[in-house]
DNA sequence: TACAAAACCGGAAACGTTTGCATAAAGCCG
DNA sequence: CGGCTTTATGCAAACGTTTCCGGTTTTGTA
């Protein structure tokens, strides 16, 4: 049961393998009448072109490889849906793994994917340090980050993470609250670190100082640490006047621990989040928070991609600009 | 800025291409000396064996497909992420795609995966009529099915949805319940059946009748769709003692639609889910369910998947058992 | 009608591996 | 020390395409 080749193709439609070649690539120099044969012919045989030949041939592969943190965050899932749509229109497949948040895992990952002769890279990278060093793999493989991004030289495509925050900071400062806690992530994170900075400014404008509390950068799982660390905040009695989550994600755990602890969100404490996951808009949550416009991101990503792949090779930054979505976890100071 | 190719090794090592090749694959016929020799010029010229030449030779490729109709479901995501990870333990790398539950497109996927010489197939097939149509694409390549199955000739791995929705059933009726209403899912959905059989066997133990309301098989969004036809189902006040939601994202949009219209769960509706999708177990949603493990899920069937790819041919089937979760939103009938 | 230009197509090399077969060197036995 | 087995390596074919370079045949033009 072996696969048709291009060679039974080409002795079924009477004509070499390099007509068929030509005739799958619609290309001009073919008569109609040899064309018609020839597609006749390969369906009759349910032909299937080699890929692996194909790329062999020094040209494309049309597979792009992304490396995220986690599928499983609906932060990435969201953009990987995206991604695989706007690839798969254009005729790209792409090839997924997930790094865990571990720099020899995505630098094994990114090796893989070189050696799979990928046109192209969508990461999504843990560190900076990582960062530096995928560089070295990739040479000038066409590869845009996304979501994140340290290094002046990379493409990326990523939400305005710094002007987020400072939105979401100052619409709390307008509600009155001047005892504000930016809460979780990983002390490690970048990204933490531009939201916490666009907090940072809002809060410096008003000339108010914010508190935060950080994850330690090798904690297994920021779920459960974001937990802990709100139960302990909430029983310390030190409760603020908002909390600043660092997603939405955070935020919840921290509904969770308000639950329990029997303070109540907003009356006790306004919570923001960041993300605007399908779930903060249930009613039941309804988490004030920021949109990262990860659909977009991912389309913009691929679209840039491509771009790289068909030639271009400036450097692309694209910076979404994020939307607060107001719902009900908080509320004016009393 | 061309790559290094196995001949390159070869000719700083001082050897064949066929010793660098045999190097490679450690084979034991090979002297101590000459592989750290060969290893030794790989790592100076940052040698990558491209993947293409490999697959042509007609051996592994090492890639494992993967299709289902959203990887931004959740339920498709966790089983994404196991996935992805077991499989890259094994040294195999996952191609994406999504069929958004379009037949053609998740033909059209399956057909290029094989034209990729993909080593196994995963695949959650949208429909018995989708299903039947890959069988003859597919022929003998190593494949498993994935949460659904619709042949006898199939491996698979799925929960046993109707003993889960039997025991969540028989839970129901435990509680006092009578007037149970089956929502949601489309009606053309084989998980959707075999889960309303196992709630219909249950109530037929008990000599009770029930209902069931189900969506057309064209609609787009069921999100959308439960969302609307819940909110009819409470303003019509025909509102019975319990629903079985046909999965969690179901039961949230039911209760988005009962905060709508005032209805309160479980006070005046017991309301229980299927999946245990991460957001049920949240405090303010604290859905009751049915957890299909759909971790281990993944896990299973990229193990069952390397088995039949390094040579066991006989079809397996894998049933795992679900569990009920009990929280909080079914409470005994007044 | 003759000849150049187009149009159409085949041959063969090339892509980077793996592997069966051949071969050379080395070790073993008596 | 001569034949024989082992061990270690090289040669070359094969995998399925694409594409360059020509070679026929047809068409157009004078």
């Amino acid at each position: 049961m072996k696969r048709a080749t291009i060679k039974d193709v080409a002795a079924l439609a009477g004509v070499s393998a390099a007509t068929v070649s030509r005739v799958l690539g619609d290309r001009p120099e073919i008569s109609g009448e040899t064309k018609e044969k020839v597609r006749e012919a390969c369906v009759r045989l349910g032909y299937v072109p080699n890929a692996a030949a194909r790329g062999l041939t020094g040209r494309r592969t049309h597979i792009i490889g992304m490396v995220v943190p986690d599928v499983s965050n609906p932060y990435f899932s969201g953009m990987a849906t995206a991604i695989e749509r706007r690839a798969a229109q254009a005729g790209y497949r792409v090839l997924l793994s997930n790094s865990m948040r571990n720099e020899e895992q995505e630098l094994r990952a990114i090796d893989h994917f070189l050696a799979r002769q990928i046109d192209g890279l969508l990461v999504a990278a843990i560190s900076p340090q990582s960062q530096a060093k995928h560089r070295a793999l990739i040479g000038n493989l066409p590869c845009v980050y996304i979501g994140v991004n340290h290094s002046e030289a990379c493409s990326c495509v990523m939400a305005d993470n710094a002007a987020g925050a400072c939105e979401a900071a100052r619409y709390l400062l307008g509600l009155g609250h001047r005892d504000i806690l930016f809460f979780g992530g990983r002390e490690t994170s970048r990204t933490r670190e531009i939201r916490h900075r666009g907090f940072q400014q809002a809060l410096a404008e008003q000339g108010v100082e914010g508190r935060q509390i950080t994850a330690p950068g090798n904690v297994g799982q920021l779920r459960q640490w974001s937990y802990e660390n709100a139960l302990e905040l909430f029983r310390s009695g030190k409760v603020p006047d908002a909390i600043f989550a660092f997603s939405d994600i955070t935020a919840l755990k921290i509904m969770e621990a308000a639950e329990e602890c029997g303070v109540r969100i907003p009356q006790d404490v306004s919570l923001l989040g960041y993300d605007n996951i399908s779930f903060a808009a249930l009613p039941r949550i309804d988490l004030t928070t920021v949109s990262q416009r990860k659909f977009r991101q991912g389309e913009i990503a691929v679209g840039r991609l491509l771009e790289q792949i068909h030639g271009r090779r400036e450097r692309t930054v694209d910076l979404l600009q994020p939307e607060l979505i107001v719902r009900s976890t908080c509320i004016k100071k009393r």
